[in-house]
DNA sequence: AGAATACTGAACCATATGGTTCAGTATATA
DNA sequence: TATATACTGAACCATATGGTTCAGTATTCT
């Protein structure tokens, strides 16, 4: 490891498909733990350790009332991770338009 | 698992601090294993590894001439991760002002 | 030809991940 | 009070991950 940074955890956590589409559920609604173990026939142990990934990695916190206990998006926006997203983008199109400029150039110097 | 994604698979390779500075690096110019080895104190074996897992993830693409394997980006844009993010975000507004507005209503039935 | 360089692959190791089962505990319902 | 519900935690399992070492192979340099 280089050093610690939370685009680990997040990226992780998003490397999976079932715990995408626990976000995209709960982006619809709150929901329990129960609720979301019966839509992805998964064991509510099974459940209960993808949203403790996501509860890790700020994407989603708990509460519970009574035994059940609710799960919510919440507070992370995944804004570091769009920012390096758009960065590591930016400086493609760049490479790409030095890559250009170069072979321009040498065409140039053709007959 | 619920069903296969590119998405599962560039996630988990962006989710390494050493594979994210090994992009950065090759950003700047490509660069051989060795280069990226000294670079990151690491050995060659090591470097070959994250190389292939981002190789695998369409991150990165390696030619071979002579002894030197040498690494550049590409061809994968990341497009589909950020349009996936940006689903998010914009999914989480939503819901934002959702509440927002579920807020104002109960404040407007107090006195 | 001989030596140095650059990588490769197999084997190994410790730890993490993605699941399960099973035996609880706490809460709600009849 | 008895029973059903909802979750929890420990233990286990198979496989993946992030590294290493060591013994090659292929190229290049002297």
């Amino acid at each position: 490891m280089v050093q610690y940074s939370p685009l680990d955890t997040t990226f992780a956590a998003l490397s999976d498909p079932t715990r995408r589409a626990v976000l995209e559920r709960l982006g619809r609604s709150d929901a329990s733990i129960s609720d979301l173990a019966g839509l992805f026939a998964m064991t509510l142990t099974g459940i209960k350790k993808h949203v403790g990934v996501l509860e890790e990695a700020g994407l989603v916190t708990t509460e519970k009332v009574g035994r059940v206990r609710t799960c919510r998006l919440g507070p992370r926006r995944l804004d570091e991770e769009s920012h390096w997203i758009g960065g590591y983008q930016r400086m493609l199109e760049q490479r790409m338009d030095h890559l250009e400029a170069f072979l321009e150039e040498t065409t140039e110097t053709l007959p």
